[in-house]
DNA sequence: CGGGCAGACTTACCGTGTATGGGTAGAGTG
DNA sequence: CACTCTACCCATACACGGTAAGTCTGCCCG
């Protein structure tokens, strides 16, 4: 409101300089804090103590925001695959890519927002192409052409990255075991299928602590499933 | 502006009234033509000729209007499957499953914008529960062993509703052809495999007219090698 | 010391979802 | 025909979102 004067200067920190970096930086923090809906050029702008007009100087505009943070969380995963100790691709390619398509899903595990802002983009990032060149290499490794490698990548859709769209999750809280049996009876003439794969899922894990659907588990399951497909159509190829 | 007259009224369409429904359907066609982001209230209320607020009393608010054209679409894909002609799931649950699942798909195709819309969803509609039941219904005809198709639907993920989350999209028209290759060159030493892909890809369809990445073939080829792999793991199980 | 300028701030605008408080048409009564 | 009742529908207003345009300020270089 009042023009900032000598006095407050005193009494605020030294004011560090913002940057692009510093911008995205902060807005994965305030995504990772309070979510993806709070991400707003206000409240980044708090994040970094300055205006929301202030940010336009060193982003374009919101798009270019998560642009960026997509951005930040690629570079995050770029390090962590560089990081994983796996068998070389051409003694095991699919112990090699596993390992490194797990440890980017660490990555997504740490910021569960990310693959929605993932899913909007439209431009491709480098970081993106690059993650792919990076998969491809270890396929090729691996004994693959290029042309199964590319299907094999289509098979893979967003599980190379480390994530995969479910059509329904846990949903724990929301099903508190009282009414859940009362749900069931409901459910049971019209969804008899459901009903029956949750009782015996239910029954399997009686205290549910691990949660019915273990996302680990599954993802793993799926996954080399599928790298067990590519592996027989490689095989077959050549 | 001037409160509406009895002349106005005899020009106008003899008014249908609102319903939930013709809402819906409305939201529905606007996003098949001017894309999700037009889907406003205000939008919306025009295209059913009326005020946004007279909206609300069909749609408590806008989620529900999203979570009313999931509904739409989800009832479009229950009629496309139920068409479906494809062999017994007693006989062969894979084709069974295929012809649904690429029946579901169609509807996506239709609505490009949909799965986009389903997956903000935080609660998971009847329908698709309704879906689900009967993706289990064939896989225990085909049998399967509920968990076995558990794990089925987490491999499915998506795809059991017919599309898939790809990592980036053929974006045909921008990489025209002169630029291509000059990016390419540009490229060649950053991502040296994905370009050898490409240009192995291109090679093969040299008058891209096709594109590059054939949408339906790359998804049956996934499809197939996931129904592959289920009924391998089916085999072994029982 | 003075001019320039980059970076931060202020103000203002429009578009969004939606709360609130009237109208208004048309059916049902006497 | 007048009169209510009720289910709709509309106009207005607000908070909050992104962002265009103009203003201020401190620092560097001449």
């Amino acid at each position: 409101m009042t023009p900032r004067t000598d006095a407050d200067e005193l009494t605020e920190q030294p004011r560090i300089p913002l940057s692009r970096r510093r911008v995205l930086r902060a807005a994965v923090r305030l995504a990772d804090r309070d979510g993806l809906d709070s991400l707003t050029m206000r409240r980044l702008a708090q994040e970094v103590r300055a205006e929301a007009m202030s940010l336009y100087h060193h982003v374009a505009n919101k798009e270019a925001v998560l642009d960026g943070v997509v951005e930040v969380i690629l570079e995050e995963i770029m390090v962590a695959v560089d990081k994983v100790v796996a068998p070389s691709p051409e003694d095991d390619w699919q112990a090699a890519l596993r390992a490194r398509i797990l440890a980017a899903r660490e990555v997504f595990l740490r910021h569960r927002w990310a693959p929605q802002v993932l899913e909007t983009r439209t431009t491709t990032s480098p970081l993106v192409i690059a993650y792919i060149d990076h998969v491809i290499a270890v396929l090729r490794a691996g004994g693959f052409s290029f042309d199964l490698a590319h299907r094999a990548l289509h098979v893979l859709g967003s599980r190379a990255l480390g994530f995969a769209q479910e059509l329904f999750q846990p949903d724990g809280a929301q099903t508190a075991n009282a009414e859940a049996a009362a749900m069931m009876e409901q459910m049971v003439d019209r969804f008899p299928n459901v009903v029956g794969m949750l009782a015996e899922a239910i029954h399997d894990d009686p205290d549910g602590t691990l949660g019915f659907c273990d996302d680990q588990f599954e993802f793993e399951f799926a996954l080399d499933l599928i790298l067990e497909g590519l592996e027989r159509r490689r095989a077959a190829g050549s």
